[in-house]
DNA sequence: TAATATCCTACTAAGTTAGTAGGATTAATA
DNA sequence: TATTAATCCTACTAACTTAGTAGGATATTA
């Protein structure tokens, strides 16, 4: 399961993709047409701003824009900033690969399957952009 | 992620398919060579009984067993049984669906790509038996 | 009846999730 | 320059999940 952090981080991206048209746009008005809590919701912007996902504009006339084209943001890039490894085994992770102590990794059985799943799944996820899931 | 309960799981269950041979496995030694801690193994084995993945055996000579072929026993299953869904929404869910409350199901922009994850997964996890990882 | 297994209930420490509270800072505009 | 309106930042919290541990009850076999 993924986190509510990455399921509304992708919500307002997708938000700000169909609406912005280079306009930045506010936290508020996300949040009430998507229904994810306000306050949680500036510091899920303010963690993809960090992560050089959006651009922000202080004060007035302020908001959130997108740093790149909708086509160049990748599903995957979202979710491990939210959610960290898409790898469902800590030693299978390619960016938070982490060895497993109590096996033996060379002789695991099961890592061989968890490294296809993970293969199949980062196949759709870094292969699925913002404006692939705004066009539908 | 998995949980460690189902990595141990899996080890315990392809441990038990390997070295079985029809007699009773011992928690202790399941614990001792696949380093799992034996008190929490002890219960991960008694919920796989639970749900009929193993019969045990109480007393002096006692132990676990395989109720069924290694053959007929899907990884899928053990999964489920250890953390629940397979899927990453809750609406996606084909075991465990949950509505998502605060999205519009039908017009949910993410929904559609998060199914082609869990079918391309469940490809593997419902595709692959204890008896295929205990053979590599 | 002694030894050796599983069975069962309850507990716990640490970490994660899903937020909330309250104000500081910055920028546009009247 | 004052007001307004936005993001920014730190700290906090309640509830839940994870990864176990403790201690004994119960059953089976020799």
């Amino acid at each position: 399961m993924i986190s509510k952090k990455c399921k509304y981080a992708l919500k307002a991206l997708l938000y700000i993709s169909k609406n912005s048209g280079g306009k930045a746009m506010l936290t508020s008005s996300i949040a009430q047409d998507e229904n994810i809590p306000r306050k949680f919701l500036e510091s899920i912007l303010r963690s993809l701003r960090n992560n050089q996902i959006l651009h922000s504009k202080r004060g007035k006339e302020g908001g959130f824009l997108l740093l790149r084209d909708p086509k160049d943001i990748y599903i995957v890039e979202i979710m491990r900033i939210m959610d960290g490894p898409v790898a469902m085994l800590p030693c299978v992770s390619l960016n938070y690969y982490q060895s497993c102590e109590e096996c033996d990794e060379k002789n695991c059985a099961i890592k061989g399957m968890f490294e296809t799943i993970r293969d199949k799944t980062l196949e759709v996820l870094a292969g699925t952009s913002l404006q692939d899931l705004s066009q539908q």
